[in-house]
DNA sequence: AACATTGAAGATAATATTGTCCGTTAATTG
DNA sequence: CAATTAACGGACAATATTATCTTCAATGTT
């Protein structure tokens, strides 16, 4: 459903809301470390969501990444956007050309209904509400041993 | 949502449905063309589908790949699980090792909605009703030039 | 039996994705 | 202002996916 890259991208996001909501800003090694992502891939994976603001970053000591009111707006259907493109959310799902209401391929209409779902799951709770389950203990972003 | 290789194999499977029910056998040259993928990698991506008996293939001159009565509980799902996997289906869509209802990520119980519709679109119609579809003109799987 | 046809299987190649490394740039601290 | 820290950017490497090609095996035709 998702690529590496996007899985990652939004793990990170939400422990990074986690971090800023305790006013702390976080670098890429610990980012890596706490969602057990490789660090250099992870660090990547963000910059684009740095160049597209949907998060904020700071160089030199005591930086890291962070977010803040200038964010809340941001889904995770923006991040995955950002990352993988907008393929999942547009376009036929089978790829053809000229796929449309007019000239329909097998799976045209059904999937809709998917797109909603998943439109849904990716825009209904802010980012900063998931983060807020994760500090509260109902969900996780990683293994806990 | 799926990989090349899965819309290839859609696509093919619902073509060879398609000539099946008027009664001819096609060979992967024949899929290639008509459905518009690489002629060589479609007919390995059946080679697969036809060895979980998917779908049926026979050698020689006027062989081909073809489907019967034995197939017609053959669902897409079934064929994107042989293709993809079934990583789509089930499992973490974060990709967290012990992810579960008592240790949820934060789209765990989220993602359940989405794959109901992706099973509902994958499992609802059967391949012979999407391949009547596409010979009555209201689907089509290729550009209509 | 010889030959042509078509899927099966394996080797190889091209491209995309995933992942690492290292030098540069910006910011903070002393 | 020098040293340190951490993001940025580009090069590079490993792996997976996509795609092609060639040989082999099975089937039908003459």
């Amino acid at each position: 459903m998702f690529s590496q890259a996007a899985k990652y991208a939004i793990k990170a996001v939400i422990y990074i809301w986690t971090q800023s909501l305790e006013n702390r800003r976080v670098g890429s090694k610990e980012i890596g470390g706490k969602i057990k992502t490789p660090e250099a891939f992870t660090a990547k994976i963000l910059q684009p969501l740095v160049k597209a603001k949907l998060i904020g970053s700071i160089k030199g000591p005591n930086g890291g990444f962070f977010v803040n009111e200038s964010h809340e707006e941001v889904t995770l259907k923006d991040i995955i956007k950002a990352v993988d493109g907008d393929g999942l959310f547009s376009g036929c799902s089978l790829g053809l050309p000229n796929c449309s209401e007019k000239n329909p391929c097998p799976l045209h209409f059904e999937v809709v209904k998917v797109r909603k779902e998943l439109d849904n799951m990716l825009t209904s709770k802010s980012i900063k509400q998931l983060a807020i389950e994760v500090l509260n203990g109902e969900t996780r972003l990683a293994k806990v041993v």
